[in-house]
DNA sequence: CCCGTCTGTCTGATTTTCCAGCATCGCTGC
DNA sequence: GCAGCGATGCTGGAAAATCAGACAGACGGG
């Protein structure tokens, strides 16, 4: 009915969102969206709609750029700041730190300070585009 | 043509795994599949086919269903299960861990478990399938 | 037995995604 | 300028996934 040129389609911000940073990290790593589409099965087209925040990221497929981005899954949805979240983060917490080795647990505390440090001084960190 | 009742889908072990995750998870918090779906927004024969690896899980949605669930999104992802509960890690909190936003925390138990299953095996990544 | 809840599953309709191109943009070299 | 080239946006259908809205079986109490 509505001859939308489906190029309008990019209504949901929180899609738009994630495919931003899945762009930026992307674009950072120097890879090109064929090359993406290649490593994951992913179709080029979809890694560009997914990127412009017109289609939607399936789990599986999310865990598989998270890993060719070499970023942790959260990376990409985490909340930029909605205080929704009480104590029940650490409801899921010992699970996920118990059999860490020596030197992953000084990675992880190492990135507990990174992210302190980062929100410390996020107030500068806009102009992303 | 053929008629497949679609219910027969359940072929890729990796949703059928994300499938039980959540289902074992709803269980535990005593949940119906109706009081999900009202929490999320996700249809109820969503979560059913979900649960049963039958349909595809997209991240967003992964994303209300990881928070009502209070698990961080790598909990329901992750390679292979570590069962192991020591509690030891948790004794002492180390000073980076404390003070942190919620927010962080999940991205902190993300990286946690990245960090495991990235040493657990890069096997997975290769060629598409 | 009669309800009420919970879950699985079907059908037809709707929505989304994929595929194959094509157009455009920025480069590079001629 | 212009031809070539890789990268990305974008479109028109066809194909697939998903949804709403049922219905049915299992279970547990009154």
């Amino acid at each position: 009915m509505t001859p939308e040129p489906a190029a309008l389609r990019g209504r949901d911000p929180e899609l738009e969102l994630l495919g931003e940073r899945l762009r930026n990290t992307r674009d950072y790593l120097g890879m090109s969206q064929q090359h993406v589409s290649d490593m994951t099965g992913i179709p080029r087209s979809a890694v560009s709609d997914i990127e412009r925040g017109s289609r939607r990221v399936d789990s599986l497929e999310l865990k598989k750029l998270a890993r060719l981005y070499m970023r942790p899954v959260s990376y990409f949805l985490a909340k930029e700041e909605e205080a929704d979240l009480g104590e029940h983060a650490l409801a899921g917490l010992p699970r996920a730190l118990v059999g860490l080795t020596d030197g992953d647990w000084e990675e992880v505390l190492s990135f507990a300070e990174f992210l302190k440090f980062r929100r410390a001084g996020e107030q500068e960190q806009e102009r992303g585009e």
